[in-house]
DNA sequence: CACTTTCGTAAGTATAAGCTAACATACGCG
DNA sequence: CGCGTATGTTAGCTTATACTTACGAAAGTG
């Protein structure tokens, strides 16, 4: 789950796809209409985000209508924040061990 | 510079290497030998997440020990960070707008 | 029902990516 | 310098992936 948000956002044309759709609904053929790539591509590449779970779909009439899913974004977020976090936290220790050595031997 | 770090995490086992080198320091060999692949794979991994600038090495020797760069991490964190913020942004202001409807209406 | 619009799916292709085996490089030590 | 240790690099193979073309499915319209 997290690893196909990973993937999916790897593709720089879906972080395209997912800005344009990040605050507006819009119809998959208006997505593909924005690229230089064929309709079909564009399909395949909602597909994946769908299965990421970062885009969610509506249907009206012959229309599909995308949006972004920010909780899925969130996910990606948090994973993020808790390596980031985990890492500055040892760094924080690290920078407190080098004061207390020179500390002692100051 | 973001998408290769994008690309980067994408892969599970330098995500998993990112955890291995996360808070402490570790040699390339010490590395490798904690996955079931050869050597020279780890290595190409490790040049990918240097190019990504998400870890960091120091010579000692023969050897080279890397450790993750949470500065490299944080960046990515805040492009997600964006992307999260201004979707979150637009569901509070669709929340809004529908109770000032219901207010109205009701 | 025929026809159009909108869209997804399948097959095929070219490029990218991860892997292994073999080779090359850099450092320390006697 | 000669040798061992630790590691990076290259060539070649295999699989994954992004793309196009052709076809198929679902909903609305006359």
């Amino acid at each position: 789950m997290l690893d196909e948000a990973l993937r999916a956002i790897a593709e720089p044309r879906r972080r395209d796809i997912l800005r344009l759709v990040r605050n507006t609904e819009l119809a998959a053929g208006e997505i593909a209409s924005r690229f230089d790539v064929t309709r079909p591509a564009i399909s395949q590449h909602l597909k994946i985000l769908m299965e990421a779970e970062l885009v969610a779909v509506r249907r009206q009439g012959t229309r599909r209508l995308y949006r972004a899913r920010p909780e899925g974004l969130a996910e990606l977020r948090s994973y993020l924040e808790g390596f980031w976090h985990d890492s500055l936290l040892k760094l924080a220790e690290a920078a407190e061990e080098e004061e207390r050595i020179i500390r002692e031997h100051g």
